[in-house]
Order: C-alpha cells, then structure tokens, then sequence
DNA sequence: AAGTGGTCTAGACCACCGT
DNA sequence: CGGTGGTCTAGACCACTTT
C-alpha cells in the first residue's frame, strides 16, 4: 500500500496534468489541502516535496506554491536504458550484436568490476539504431556472474537493461558516467558509418546493483548531431535526460 | 539564523569526513541522535534526508542510517561557474577575452533571450584556461538588461558568474545544458591551439534568474582530453560535475 | 523480542508576503 | 493585518531487521 504522501503526490500531479492548475497558478493553500485530503499539514507538505524535487512546483516563504511545469516522467534512470528512452518518445529503438566473446579479464577489468583472479569477462560490441539509422555504438564489459544470463538474450534484443529486470531481476541502483568527446576510431567509423575522425560524444559508465556490485561498465559512442544529452540545473537539483536533436 | 537541520547535516557530514563514522558504518539511531543534539527526531530526520540526497548515506526500513561515501562539496551549481569549479579542485583558472560587441539581435536571439524587436545584445568570446593550458573557448550572448553590467567586468575577470553575484545579486536559478560533440570548425581551432576538426565537447546553456527572465544563453566548447563531465545516476536523484581527465 | 527507520498526527511559533 | 509557507515538537503506530 502506497503512503499517503505519495498518493497525494501523484493526485495533484494528475491534476496539474489535466490542466486544472495551469504553470504559474497557485496551488490551493497547505492547510486547505490537508483538510480536502483529510490528513495533516506535515503529509501534504511532504507530497509537494516530492513534486519540488521533479521540479512541477516551487515554493517561496509567504505566498503560495506555485505551478511550474506540466513536463511529467521519471528522470532517474532515463539514462540506463537507451531503448526505454527512445520508445517512450516515439522513436524505434534497435540493436544488433556486433561481437561477443568471453575472455580472462584484464588488470584494469579485474579492478573496475572487483573481479577475483582467473575470472572471465563477457565482452560484447552493439550497434544501436533508431529506425534506420545507426546512432551509437556500445562495448560492454559484463562481470563474470552475469555471463549466463546476458548469454541468454538474443542477438537483437531491443532493451537489455528492461529485460534483464523483468526475467532476472536485475536492477541498475546507481552508475556513474563521464561525458566527452573523441574522434572516431577506424573501427568506430566503419561500424557506425561515418568518417575516420568524426566526433563522437563518448560516455563511460559503470553500473552497480543494490548491494554495490559492479555489474558491467561501458563505452558509448553517439553519433554527432543524432543524440545530445541534456541537463537541467536549478539551485537544488538537476536531472538529465537524452534528447534528439 | 540557519534552521537546525542544515546545522545538524553540516555537523554529521563533517564528523564523517573527519573519519568518525567511515565508508559502511552505521550512523547512531535517530533516537540517540535526537537526544544528543537536544532536537525532536523529525529534525533529526530531516538532516538526514538532506545528507541522503546528497549521496552521503542510505537507510533501510528496520536498519540503521549506513554511511555510503566520504566525498563532499555542493553539486548543484558546479556546472555554473568554470572557475569556482576550477579553484574548488585546486587548479587556477583564468580567461581571457577575445572579441566583444553589441549587435542587434537576430530572430533566433530575441526568442531564446525574450527580447522585444530592436534589442541589441552583447556577444562575447572568451578563452578559458587551466593554468597554461587552453581548455575552453565560450561564445556567450547576453540580453540587452545584462549589457551594462557585464561591461563594467574586466577582460580578465576570472569568474563572471561569481562577480555577478557579488556585485550585483545576479543569480543563476536555473540553466538548460545540452551536451553533444562537434567538430572544431577553423576559428576554433585556431582560438584553442588544436587541429581543425578536433572533436570538441560542445555544452550549449540557456541561464534564467528566479523570475524566469533569460540572463544569457552560450556554446561552450571543451578541448578532447582535458575536461569531461561526471554525471552519478541513482534511483531518485542525480548530481552532475565537472571532472578534469 | 527489541530496536530500527517509515509514516502520520495535531499542535505550535516564526518569517515573510500580500492587501 | 491576515494568510502563507518554513521549522520544530512530542507524541504514536507500523513494517522491517536484527538478535
């Protein structure tokens, strides 16, 4: 069951939503809110925390919360999935398997995914496109005990990270990525089809489950002028999500 | 006066850092905290949801408060000021101004920046710098309100962002950054000492003041190899900073 | 069973905003 | 001035973890 913060939370989000409180308008007072709600001025309270965090309101000592966006979604999370990301906009994610090959892991491996010695690594190269054209292209670095279970997908499954929660249950908890920018490699440019020394936007990422274990760690490379990331900032809290450009 | 629970997280994340409660430990119970600092648990509790949402610890229902990592600083607002990052991380940050003009605004300027026909706009180029070495080079368009003041600036001011505060209480409340990879076209190349065609991490920011009025809009452009942008995704929260490679 | 964090209540006082 | 949000208190019950 749902706490009541929440459920009054994802209410007034519907109702900001469907345009009953339009961006700039005023939010009924706090008080008047606990009594529509029948519940106490701390709990409302902390159901418009919630929709500060995603940024749908904010607040100012003395006057009213205010409406500031319509824009619903979850942020988090959107940059661990490339097919969530892409479906939910419309668009047709697509994958295909250029190379995958256990091999004993490297020093540096062995380090990033706490690996013991003599463990093995499954390393897998992807194409990822977006109807027909190729947009990225992902070498993926999996610990040993996730072996058999990525073994168990298919070539051209379109969302890795969706299904292996819904058959396994495996769950990103946090990844940390770096962002830049490289020249493309001759192997970049050929499986991506661009020219030698295009720039590619590059994100590194490791990936961790809940209880702090590496999962897998990567290097993604976009295409220029395909995708772009995109990154809102305000005095106390931001949020990325892609983008097309 | 800051209210308790700013004093109270302030205290905690120093006694972690001083390496009172290490990396896993377990934090006193609330109770226990709540009656040493001589404050209700809801307080207690809010000092914690503040530390939480920095990344410094997590709590599971039934266990105590565990200390997830040691590493401190404001994200929020890193992405805003190069040089304040810069200095944060103990390295000298300088910059240096290339051409500066106020020109009539184009369609596209009056749009982004709101301005009524005929506003002008001061259109600046600056180089940024980390010690010797030229890292950035930032094209920035400010709105006809912002031109006086950002001419009263130095041409080596080393934070603009910092003196505008300063001096004059401007703040950045939020900002929208895109991130993407271009290549260098002559002028930066040239401007940034690197090959034509280098790839360039492009950031691309539009900043607004609280009252939603655009201050300013740019196109930032990082040399390959020397800075990247760390982005730590979680469940519910995110943080984004700058990182030098 | 005992202890922990998660949620909620019903008050209270204050700083600040608007009229 | 009255109303608003910001902070804080002192309880309470529950779900969950640990012992």
């Amino acid at each position: 069951m749902p706490a009541y913060y929440r459920e009054i939370a994802e209410d007034l989000s519907a109702r900001i939503l469907q345009g009953e409180f339009p961006i700039g308008s005023a939010l009924p007072s706090e008080n008047r809110l606990s009594a529509t709600y029948g519940v106490a001025r701390g709990t409302v309270r902390r159901a418009l925390g919630l929709l500060r965090e995603r940024g749908a309101v904010t607040s100012r000592q003395g006057s009213s919360w205010i409406v500031e966006a319509v824009r619903q979604g979850q942020d988090f999370g959107e940059l661990r999935s490339f097919a969530q990301w892409a479906r939910s906009r419309g668009m047709d994610p697509g994958g295909q398997v250029v190379s995958s090959s256990v091999t004993a892991a490297t020093v540096a491996e062995r380090r990033k995914l706490q690996l013991a010695d003599g463990g093995d690594v499954l390393r897998v190269v992807r194409i990822r496109t977006l109807g027909d054209r190729r947009v990225m292209l992902e070498r993926t670095v999996y610990a040993t005990w996730m072996i058999p279970i990525i073994q168990t997908l298919g070539p051209h499954e379109p969302s890795v990270v969706q299904t292996l929660f819904e058959r396994f249950g495996i769950v990103t908890a946090y990844a940390d990525n770096t962002l830049d920018a490289v020249a493309a490699t001759g192997e970049d440019a050929q499986l991506l089809g661009v020219r030698r020394s295009s720039p590619l936007l590059r994100l590194r990422r490791e990936s961790h489950d809940a209880r702090h274990r590496p999962i897998e760690y990567g290097d993604d490379r976009y295409v220029s002028g395909t995708i772009a990331f995109h990154v809102h900032t305000r005095q106390s809290s931001n949020s990325m999500r892609r983008l097309l450009n």
